[in-house]
DNA sequence: GATGAATGAGGATTCATTCAT
DNA sequence: CATGAATGAATCCTCATTCAT
């Protein structure tokens, strides 16, 4: 062993405890205020309890973030999840039928997204975009348009291999990100969305979303036409 | 022209426009402060700026409402739509096909909830739910297991017919549920759910979906089988 | 007694105790404000203090000032005294000589500010200019420079007319302006300036330095000539 | 060149260095301390700042002081000159005129103390008095009541040389103090003593104030006698 | 000794709620 | 009934002080 290592090594594990505190602390404090924005809302949630759920004192949150509404911003640019170059060559590379591709994708996102603590920062935008225009309108550039542009794409692909009927893609889409929403919410409801979220197993939800969906998609002639409504 | 005309009608007038103010008072209030529930939230919500949307002092508003989160409740109250029995009745009556009764009832559903204010009702309730059990627990009583059972009578209706191909009920009613939540949300939610709400037609998007979604549930072979990801 | 006063006065008098409260509120939060802000410092007041010397709770000062700052403010421009218009007009109709006319000004001045709280503004600004530079200019602009323009035109007339000596006005002033800011002062220092303030009798230290200054200043030739250091 | 110069000298001289700092500390947090706190007032400076001037951390202040207020303690006991002993003796000794003795002194004060950073200590006393009694007491026993009576055995002596005319001793010993207060506060005052602090020359100042007020005093006849004000 | 992360008492500010008019 | 001035509990945020490293 080297001079050097005996004498560097001691130092840095004598400095490690309280650094590695203080570099875990805004991860610690993002993730307590993540929960609780969620669960309550950032009107509804007090500094004081982020932190002690991230088990420091007040003034120690207020260290890392100048203020609440930076500790918002903070908490949703760390969990707004950056899948989409990874998900874009997927699609480039990937060489089965877009309804295979299909569910492969809403699988994947629910895995790396919807079953993560990150989901929960879709109900919070949804609930507080009204409060926080900025942080709403980079969401919707860093999240929102990507994800329909991958979809759409994902759709195009199906509908210009003759495996998909023509769609009307502007509304098309949301036939996709609707269901991915609304199992985001259910777990974040109360029973306002299903009456008992734990009921709803997201995996057979998203298995039985497919099996009409995909069916519905399909270019093979259907016997029932869509009644159209005389309003 | 009289003098009893001069001195008693516009004072009888006036009596009878502040006496009907007086009656309309509540729900000034009631429409005010769903208004800026769902926009901003209980919490973010000021009782003075929902007094003053009100044309009332803030004082009035509390002869009215004992107190905030009474004021929230009658606000859930008031809009819960009680439109079931009048929905179920349709259903017993109705005599066309099962699709027909979807498609009627979705944008029946919409022309009479969806577009009114009362839809707000949801976002609002989505967004409190965790603040609100009690209430929450009694939406869930008058909207969504109402709903839900409706809507799986609509399916189990169009598969006892053999309209419909056999479905797992406990999952199917969401292909009907998710995206009238959705299309409620994207109406509130400033870009995070759709990147431009004016843009989404509700009528077209209703359409759009019942066109692959009542194809998707046809009991027709269908010669796509929706594949099964293999993780 | 006409009958419009019966009708009107008793509606006036009820009303009265209440709006006259309103009205008086601002005027008796400034007057604690400035005493205490005098006593302690704006950083060292409370406004919690401020609101308890007034008579009125925490919440009630908020109604009157933005915050503590604009509270400040308003303390000063309130108690910035505009008696310069007036001492403008008495210098231009002035038809004694320059030292009986400096003579009244200064006794003037003091009864008119020096003696009352408005003059507390003074010891404030000197020690708070760091912290509010813009009120520090607004000050300088309002109070500062016409006060020294005055005096200037006090000095000038004198020098005119033959009874004052020449003098470099840019340092003459001074003369003047001193004694004035320390007799503020010595009120305020907490036997910082004076050892015993009490026992400094304001007219009497106006006199006395009226004696020295006025003989100091005037044209009649003296026999000492001020030595000149040599560094 | 030897070895032990190139290894040990450096370490010396560093260590030397050190040291050196390490007892220079307290004077260079006691420098920045009085600097900040003329300039913000005591409790608008934070002691992180007074550390961050000094160029430490702010935990090694208060290995020098205990706390915030025993560092004010410090600063004030540390530039409070203690120039009367020398001045007395030199009192003791002169053997030239009163009115010489006078112009000496104002100007030795000024280089000793007034152009100095110790005077900042009197605005600061000034300020702070109302918060800080008993350093005020401190004050005062110290520099207040020294420098009173050397002026007032100055003009004594005058007197009673014949070389100054009669005067009312407890008020007299102001014409020379309030000159030298406002000599220093200008310095600090941001506009509201001077409008432009740096076109006031100290030493013009004094010259021209002692023209005046050696005048004033001189046991000369004066063919203007002050007028007394009939308000 | 020196550091700077952590603390929590203290103070500014907000806002639901009351109540005299 | 309606008002809006007044209240003070609740909350955000600051900063002097401590203490493990």
């Amino acid at each position: 062993m080297s001079l050097s290592k005996l004498f560097c090594c001691p130092v840095k594990a004598a400095v490690a405890k309280r650094e590695r505190r203080k570099e875990a602390r805004p991860g610690e404090l993002l993730d307590a205020a993540l929960a609780l924005f969620v669960e309550k809302g950032f009107a509804a949630t007090k500094v004081e309890e982020v932190a002690a759920r991230a088990g420091v004192s007040k003034g120690t949150l207020f260290l890392y973030f100048q203020n609440k509404e930076e500790l918002f911003k903070a908490v949703v640019r760390q969990n707004i999840s950056g899948h989409f170059k990874e998900w874009n060559s997927l699609f480039d590379t990937f060489e089965g039928s877009s309804a295979e591709m299909i569910c492969i994708c809403l699988n994947n996102w629910w895995n790396l997204v919807g079953a993560t603590p990150a989901s929960g920062i879709t109900k919070l935008m949804l609930c507080e975009a009204g409060n926080f225009p900025e942080i709403a309108a980079f969401y919707q550039q860093e999240v929102v348009q990507p994800g329909q542009t991958l979809i759409r794409r994902l759709l195009q692909r199906g509908v210009d291999s003759g495996e998909f009927r023509p769609l009307d893609m502007d509304y098309a889409v949301y036939s996709l990100i609707a269901p991915m929403i609304f199992l985001i919410l259910s777990r974040h409801s109360n029973g306002v969305c299903v009456p008992d979220p734990r009921a709803l197993e997201p995996e057979k939800y998203i298995a039985s979303l497919l099996a009409i969906l995909l069916n519905g998609l399909s270019a093979a002639p259907s016997p029932v036409a869509a009644p159209t409504p005389k309003d």
